[in-house]
DNA sequence: CTGGGGATGGGGCCC
DNA sequence: AGGGCCCCATCCCCA
């Protein structure tokens, strides 16, 4: 299961970049001296996209996964982070503001209800408007929980690849994600790209050899300290994964999907 | 076909 | 805020 969920993700992730297509934001890094090198050019903010900066960017155009958005919530079109009471709605817009409340397990009513139980001034006509989607409440709180419950967390920052779909919750996650695309760290030996300096320092051990990571087990020694990590489960009498049918376990979860996948879940 | 090594991608965490 | 590292995931290849 991929950690991210910050980031949806829209194609196969898993096939290498064609760097011939990328941009030349490089820094060439002697794999000798890379005690020492510098850092990677960070990409000029006009490669991000139009949003990128935006202090108020919202789920703004039809991109087709906004249309993915939780419980089929629509995208919305503008927004204020302050709580406020009841102003003109937006002009002349004619966007999708038909926000239902359909979506919500907690309807509007019910909402409006238990808001006019808890607050002594529920009596009052109903003033509190909130701004993303006009509905109204007779008290603050319950103008505040619906915001809180609705609106404000569709309503977060994003910050959107000017490359691809990927959409980010802070500027630093999409920087760090358009370096993917720059591939700025450049083997000085072979020419291979990489989005970030240790990636390019694991492949130049590919050229020189170098296996800092050892088995405590065996005189093996890998490249990666992952790779060490997927060794020492070979010496381990219970492995990792395991069959939720046949109970088999295996070292790596791909040799439990290649198991999955030949059959043994089907036959059971 | 299976198991394992090699290589790489990428988000999160910590400083 | 950004760099470096950690960790997980995955693909390819080979024995």
């Amino acid at each position: 299961m991929p950690r991210s969920f910050l980031v949806k993700k829209h194609f196969n992730a898993s096939k290498k970049p064609n760097y011939s297509e990328l941009d030349t934001h490089t820094v060439i890094i002697s794999p000798y001296l890379y005690e020492s090198y510098s850092m990677p050019v960070i990409p000029q903010p006009e490669i991000l996209s139009s949003g990128a900066y935006s202090p108020i960017t919202v789920w703004t155009t039809a991109a087709p996964f906004h249309a993915q958005l939780p419980n089929g919530l629509s995208p919305l079109s503008g927004y204020s982070s302050s709580l406020g009471r009841v102003s003109p709605p937006p002009p002349s817009d004619t966007s999708s503001k038909d926000h239902s409340g359909s979506e919500s397990p907690i309807s509007d009513e019910e909402e409006r209800l238990q808001s006019k139980l808890s607050d002594p001034h529920a009596i009052e006509a109903e003033k509190f408007q909130c701004n993303l989607c006009n509905k109204t409440y007779s008290t603050f709180s319950g103008l505040a929980k619906h915001k809180q419950l609705h609106c404000d967390a569709q309503s977060r920052k994003s910050f959107s690849c000017k490359y691809c779909d990927k959409e980010y919750v802070s500027l630093g996650a999409l920087k760090m994600h358009i370096r993917t695309h720059t591939l700025p760290c450049v083997c000085k030996i072979c020419g291979k790209a990489f989005s970030r300096p240790w990636l390019l320092q694991g492949h130049i051990r590919t050229h020189t050899g170098e296996k800092p990571f050892s088995c405590p087990h065996c005189n093996r020694a890998f490249a990666d300290r992952s790779n060490l990590r997927a060794h020492l489960q070979t010496h381990s009498d219970v492995k990792k994964y395991q069959c939720k049918n046949c109970s088999k376990t295996f070292s790596r979860m791909s040799l439990l999907h290649k198991h999955e996948e030949s059959g043994c879940c089907v036959a059971h």
